[in-house]
RNA sequence: GCUCGUAUAGUGUAGUGGCCCAUCAUAAAGGACUCUCAUUCCUUUGACCCGGGUUCAAAUCCCGGUACGAGCACCA
């Protein structure tokens, strides 16, 4: 090496991807649609879509929908998933694969396994094959000839088998070290009639389901998935289904995991747990602000970008780790305060009248920093303006953009429009260019409704505004905004 | 219990044997700008889990410990 080795530049946003070559790479997110997506499964989203995107490659969205009792899917999640996983990314997903559609394949491939032997179907209860696995010691199903494993399987086929009378297992070895490969189980039943499947075309049409192992391994080889970014929870998922791979002859995806992500403010987000207190009435839906789903986030004035930033910079270590909402606040400021107007908002509004002369009309800008925007008046012909209840104790105050006041009751007495001293800025509006208008503030688990008056505005429902002195909002209609954050 | 994984400032993150008395962001504190408690800019504070080893040289490799997390479901 002739050169000096220079400075080694910070590396920044993703992290190289393993055996990537551009235009081929195949990425794939696959959560259970068991509800909305929520902000842990964005992670999944942007960084896979992000990869994909980056090598110019594909990205499915599968749907793991393969449990109708423990976990069973929501009918409304598969149109809203797909949605909000492209607004998330600014792509839609290059391929949708559901799971449910597939059984077919899953079937043909047990079949194989069955007759090829290195699967057996199980006719052992979970407790006794528990012991044995631990025991490290075979089950009396594991020795059968194919052809009876073929007898048994038609069984779990047609229903003379019972849930829980028999499952199919691959044979891995039951003298394997560690306890969560040995024999794993791959299809088992389910009973569709009591708890039918939401999907009306699949309903109770099967009664053999595969496990998510199982069918996630075909179906990543059938798709011809490259990469496989994932929490490290699967990382034994990744051994069994290399066992699995094996079997099959074929070769495993690149893989690479995250570790568990809490948000200080949320704790974890389970969607089941979300779910249940949906029903129980503790929140209002899928969308309520105080949850951690996507759609709330969305509704509250997360954009998207912020969401992506935010995932990209985490990046895709397998630290456990915990972070505060600050950090995604900073991210949105910085997405959303360029185009944010301005506009006066006063929480408990005091109405002041004005003594002394005083000019009839003030204007001040809609962005300090963008003439472009224009500007807004405010008439005071009537000598009214209102301002926050908290401010109005204040023996000395100026208006803002508008004039000095000394105020005593309920009367302001104009001093000079020039600032005459340190006297703290306070935000107004006049009385006639306001209306009643509420300010939603999720918090703590409650919903804040804060009643005021809003500056008169011709901004549409969604527009991002910058409240002054009190943070950042989300128009809902006209006289409604949602706090977004400081 | 068995198996697997991770450990860098308050919180995240870069760093894969010498560029590192360690990067960047965020948070906090102070300041500049500003007629918002906004934005922008500047400054400061602040970290390689512990103990051994390998090496001329370790945040980086090895071993042990500790802590935290995960899997061992007929959930995903």
């Amino acid at each position: 090496m002739l050169e000096e080795r220079q400075k080694k530049e910070r590396r920044v946003g993703l992290p190289e991807l393993p055996n990537a070559e551009k235009g081929k790479v195949v990425l794939r997110f696959a959560p259970n649609p068991n509800g909305p997506l929520s902000f842990g499964h964005a992670r999944g989203i942007v960084i896979n879509g992000s990869y994909a995107e980056k090598f110019d490659g594909e990205l499915i969205l599968r749907f793991d929908d393969t449990d109708t009792s423990v976990k069973p899917p929501l009918l409304e999640a598969y149109q809203q998933i797909p949605e909000e996983a492209e607004w998330l990314l600014g792509f839609a997903p290059h391929r949708i694969v559901i799971a449910s559609d597939r059984m077919e394949h899953y079937y043909e491939h047990a079949e194989m396994m069955l007759s090829r032997g290195f699967g057996y179907v199980c006719t052992c209860s979970a407790e006794s094959f528990r012991e044995l696995r631990v025991a490290k010691s075979e089950c009396p199903c594991r020795n059968q000839e194919s052809g009876f494993n073929m007898e048994l399987w038609n069984k779990m086929l047609d229903g003379t088998f019972k849930p829980g009378d028999a499952v199919v297992r691959v044979k891995t070895g039951m003298d394997l070290k560690n306890p969560a490969l040995r024999d794993w189980p791959a299809l088992r039943m389910q009973d569709t009639e009591t708890n039918p499947h939401p999907r009306k075309e699949i309903g109770s049409k099967y009664r053999v389901w595969p496990l998510l192992d199982f069918q996630s391994a075909v179906e990543d080889h059938l798709q011809g998935v490259t990469h496989i970014i994932r929490g490290k929870d699967l990382m034994d998922s990744t051994r069994k289904q290399t066992l699995l791979y094996q079997h099959f002859e074929w070769d495993y995806p690149e893989t690479m995991y995250w570790g568990r992500v809490k948000v200080h403010e949320w704790g974890g987000f389970s969607t089941s747990q979300m779910r249940r207190d949906i029903e129980a009435g503790l929140f209002e839906g899928w969308d309520d602000p105080r949850l951690p789903t996507i759609s709330a986030l969305k509704n509250r004035g997360i954009t998207s970008e912020a969401l992506r930033q935010f995932w990209i910079e985490l990046g895709v270590t397998q630290k456990d780790i915990s972070v505060p909402l600050a950090t995604l606040y900073s991210h949105n400021t910085k997405q959303i305060d360029d185009d944010a107007p301005r506009i006066s908002f006063v929480r408990n509004p005091v109405k002041l009248q004005i003594t002394g002369e005083h000019p009839m009309t003030v204007t001040t800008s809609v962005h300090p920093n963008h003439d472009s925007m224009g500007i807004r008046t405010f008439d005071i012909s009537n000598h009214n303006v209102l301002i926050e209840k908290e401010d109005s104790v204040k023996p000395q105050v100026r208006l803002k953009e508008f004039a000095d006041f000394d105020l005593s009751g309920q009367s302001a007495k104009f001093i000079s429009q020039a600032r005459s001293d340190k006297r703290p800025i306070i935000h107004w509006i006049s009385e006639n260019d306001c209306k009643k208008a509420t300010l939603i503030h999720p918090s703590d688990g409650e919903i804040l409704e804060i009643e005021g008056v809003l500056e008169n505005h011709e901004y549409t429902p969604g527009t991002m505004l910058q409240i002054e002195r009190i943070g950042y909002g989300i128009l809902l209609d006209d006289c409604t905004i949602m706090f977004t954050h400081d």
